[in-house]
DNA sequence: CCTACCGATCGGTAGG
DNA sequence: CCTACCGATCGGTAGG
């Protein structure tokens, strides 16, 4: 710390002082507002988003956080993890408010026995929230971008995609067997999926709609009843 | 025709017979199965589908057809042109299938006042077709790559769009009136696009459901039966 | 995280 | 439709 320059330079042929090398360890990247990682991340994902993977070069995301155009590099191996750490980011989040969802919408019924389409109805709900709300352009990019991830990334991508899933389908199951679904269980979850992930291309948030009407009306569409 | 070497020499300083430059014009390109123009389409189209616009390069449709790097800029005018054209027929087909498709309908019904619902299940059927039948990528690469196309593009775009949509509305009333489809018109419409065109993300062919279970599943989940 | 740079690729064109 | 080419841009890296 205190080292002079005269006690370098006696250590003649020695690697001079200098500022550490590599990407920052784990638990320096994540703490504080210091967070330049983060920074990319968000800015990398609206980029993606609007432009698309391919129209977006590092040096734009780079400009976008006030970087030079190779520092992108400091904190991602490549563009394509770049990508992916946008996608994964997203899953996590998506899948960490889904839970907190399911987890209040059971607490608030004093039914042991949960009502199924109060339950589809929250994850719907959730789910254009995921989809449409201000600044969640992470999974817009996971679902639109898919093809430029590797196959092994993507592999990894369908496991997080799998939980989320996951409780789902117990209760289209539900709503199978009380008649108020009439489709096929798994046809009818793709189906579903397909609806509320194409919202992504026509909802305009200053047009009237609220997510509370997408949700109204989408219950209605699938179950016959709001 | 016959003019000899002299004869053109004599005219010093004016050109030398050339081949026609230019594109060629729209009765040339249209004739017969020297339809290379044709041809680039279709390669451009499976291309774009399978890579991407961006990461799909005029080498790349060049090569598939054939030609060296800079000869689809003799019947194109840019790579972005190529795109539209290929939506462009994309959409034009569409329409020619989804009339045909409907005057087929109207004329195998005995009644005066066709049944809606069957009205739907053939327009299901039809767009289900153009999205996954075999060969077809014009569709798939005008939904997911508009993102590539100029304003002025899109807004010609949208047109065909509309003209596709047109048929879909009053069916859709006519099911609201008679209480099969509970939902808001408008938009039941766009969710149920959005099923539909899902379905490019996770169709597989090779995996059993035909589109004629996808059509009977689709019609229970929208209006409660088959 | 910056400077300075490299090799590769790309859309597009002139001229035949 | 081919040959030969250009200018621009891009992802990524060495070294500090």
């Amino acid at each position: 710390m205190d080292m002079t320059v005269s006690q370098a330079q006696i250590k003649a042929g020695a690697a001079a002082p200098k500022r550490p090398r590599g990407r920052p360890r784990k638990n320096e990247e994540d703490r504080g507002d210091g967070n330049r990682r983060g920074e990319l991340l968000r800015s990398a994902a609206r980029l993606f988003r609007r432009q698309g993977f391919d129209a977006t070069s590092t040096r734009d995301i780079a400009a976008a956080v006030g970087m030079r155009s190779g520092s992108p590099f400091y904190h991602f191996e490549s563009k394509s993890a770049l990508l992916y750490a946008v996608m994964e980011e997203g899953m996590r989040s998506a899948i960490a408010k889904q839970s907190a969802v399911m987890t209040t919408a059971a607490a608030a019924s004093t039914k042991v026995r949960l009502d199924a389409a109060m339950q589809l109805r929250a994850l719907i709900r959730n789910h254009f929230n995921i989809l449409l709300g201000h600044g969640n352009d992470f999974i817009p990019v996971m679902l639109y971008e898919a093809r430029s991830i590797t196959r092994s990334q993507r592999t990894a991508l369908a496991h997080l995609q799998s939980t989320y899933e996951a409780p789902w389908t117990p209760v289209l199951h539900a709503l199978h067997a009380s008649g108020h679904l009439k489709a096929d269980v798994k046809i009818a979850r793709l189906l579903i999926f397909g609806a509320l992930n194409w919202s992504v291309q026509w909802f305009d948030r200053r047009k009237g709609v609220s997510l509370d009407e997408l949700t109204d009306e989408s219950m209605k569409l699938f179950t016959g009843a709001p």
